[in-house]
RNA sequence: GGCGGCAUAGCCAAGUGGCUAAGGCAGCGGUCUGCAAAACCGUUAUUCUCCGGUUCAAAUCCGGAUGCCGCCUCCA
């Protein structure tokens, strides 16, 4: 089945045709380093990382470029504000970007390149965008004219008059047209500045991603993606720019995620409600809010409130206890090959069918949703040859679950989940819960060794009523042959 | 004002012309267990916001209504 794609430009799902048999070209536009990622850039990072991950594990080489802007206003009137340089404040955010991004999970671009050592390539565009009467300077500004772009608003479906008649465009005395946006700012005092043909200055915003994109991929690449918000004017400001110059549209396929909204508000800096990835991953394993957003699909709107998390973290936790249960089963002894039986290609028939379904899934719009859908489906057939499935032999099982377990690192490739081993997983959830709930470790162990005590003593009531109080508490204990273990409910 | 999106069970969420409308969470009944937990089995939408239309056939296409949301200014 071909990749299929939702290119926005289109607004339809397109087969996706590469260049370059074989190689995938995509950029994303990454963060402004000027304050540490919140829940909307895990969302896209987080999504256009099963996209990567998905291009590569069916055969695609693909490089995939993902910058950091270094220098822009917010970063300087940071700066400012902490009398420090731009450059200290860049460093700062790009380096806490990188710490939540490994902590998701999220693989590392094959290159990422920051403005600032681009300054070349974006003066270069600029001088080729004057010396076609597209740009023009204005006392050391240099604007786009976005009426010399017969195109312009082809991505977003805006005509330009249209969007004159919509009047909410900054007034601004040198642009000839409000729409016009800036190519090359002149540098106040005291701000920092690069020599340009139009004296010192800075990029403005949309500049960059057209250099650095043209730069590793080239004039034309495969894949261009974003947030929603930055369809216009970013990723609009780009084309033109780019188009402009070299005659080609830069991407062939445009994607955008959707947002995401906290209890069912946009996210706001005015509304305090914008999360901090560091701050999530301290009330949540980093996998349950990855299953929280691959279980919508990448173009919906996604809703962050507690519940949606809790409810992710129980799925996962599922998943998890299913791989604890193969991993259990896996150690134990594999007795002599028997003769297979049928049951044995019957499990692994379903089993690779999943696993044929679940790359369908993401062949098709990279339908994140449905493939988990299978990830669950294949779960509850592997529990269920574990626990309920009595009839067939142990060596049998053995070789069922092989098949699983690669099928099962395939999924966790793939979706980035259920990366590590579960008992890790388990320890690790449990420990974030202990801390937000502010449990006492040792009382818990103190209260599960008198119930112990209890139990063997046959003093079922004593051992009940420890157990409600560790339930009020939130711990659910869980019995078994080797002792007691809890968990955080 | 302009452009666009969404509406599926108690909640979250796939499905975009035709098999029994995925999956997760929650609930209920059962198996297992000293009791539990986990797991498994069964169960929970004759129906996809409403009204019309196209079609042999629609949640899925078209028109309309209602409601919610996003972008048009920095924004993932």
């Amino acid at each position: 089945m071909p990749q299929k794609i939702f290119n926005t430009r289109t607004r339809k799902k397109e087969i996706f045709q590469p260049i370059r048999e074989g190689e995938v070209g995509m950029y994303v536009c990454g963060i402004t380093a000027y304050d540490v990622c919140h829940v909307g850039h895990a969302r896209a990072a987080v999504v256009f990382d099963v996209v990567y991950r998905h291009l590569r594990s069916r055969g695609y080489k693909v490089t995939y470029v993902k910058n950091y802007t270094d220098i822009d206003d917010k970063i300087i009137d940071r700066a400012n504000a902490e009398g420090t340089g731009f450059a200290e404040i860049a460093e700062r955010y790009i380096r806490l970007h990188d710490e939540d991004m490994a902590a998701l999970n999220v693989l590392p671009p094959t290159i990422t390149p920051k403005a600032t050592e681009h300054m070349a390539d974006m003066i270069s565009m600029i001088s080729a965008l004057e010396a076609k009467g597209i740009a023009y300077p204005v006392d050391g500004d240099v604007f786009f004219a976005v009426n010399h772009f017969p195109v312009y608003g082809g991505l977003s479906g805006r005509l330009l008059d249209d969007m004159l008649a919509g009047a909410r465009v900054d007034v601004n005395d040198k642009k000839k047209n409000p729409l016009d946006f800036v190519l090359w700012k002149k540098s106040k005092k005291d701000e920092p500045f690069w020599e340009s043909p139009w004296g010192q200055g800075r990029p403005g915003w949309h500049i960059e991603c057209s250099a650095m994109s043209r730069r590793y991929l080239g004039d034309t690449f495969d894949i261009h993606g974003g947030g929603e918000d930055l369809v216009f004017p970013h990723h609009e400001n780009e084309i033109a720019q780019t188009q402009a110059v070299t005659g080609k549209s830069p991407a062939n396929y445009w994607m955008h995620n959707g947002f995401v909204k906290i209890n069912a508000e946009k996210m706001s800096k005015s509304l305090g409600n914008v999360f901090p990835v560091r701050e999530i991953v301290r009330q949540y394993h980093p996998e349950a809010l990855r299953l929280f957003m691959l279980q919508s699909h990448y173009r919906s709107p996604v809703d962050y409130s507690d519940t949606s998390l809790t409810e992710a973290r129980a799925a996962l936790t599922r998943c998890y206890a299913a791989l604890k249960l193969m991993k259990d089963a896996r150690g134990a002894a594999i007795e002599a090959a028997a003769t297979p039986l049928p049951a044995r290609f019957s499990y692994i028939r379903k089993i690779n069918e999943l696993n044929d379904r679940f790359d369908a899934a993401l062949d098709d719009d990279f339908n994140t949703a449905q493939a988990l859908g299978c990830v669950f489906e294949a779960a509850r057939m592997i529990n269920n040859l574990l626990t309920a499935e009595k009839k067939m032999p142990v060596s049998e099982k053995q070789c069922v679950l092989e098949t699983a377990f690669s099928i099962f690192e395939h999924f966790s490739d793939v979706l980035g989940v259920f990366q590590s081993d579960p008992d890790v997983f388990f320890d690790a959830d449990r420990e974030i819960e202990v801390k937000k709930r502010g449990l006492d470790e040792e009382k818990i162990a103190h209260l599960i060794a008198q119930r112990q005590a209890a139990r063997a003593d046959k003093d079922w009531s004593r051992a009940d009523d420890i157990r409600k109080e560790l339930d009020v508490m939130g711990v659910v204990l869980k019995d078994s042959p080797v002792g007691t273990t809890w968990s955080v409910e």
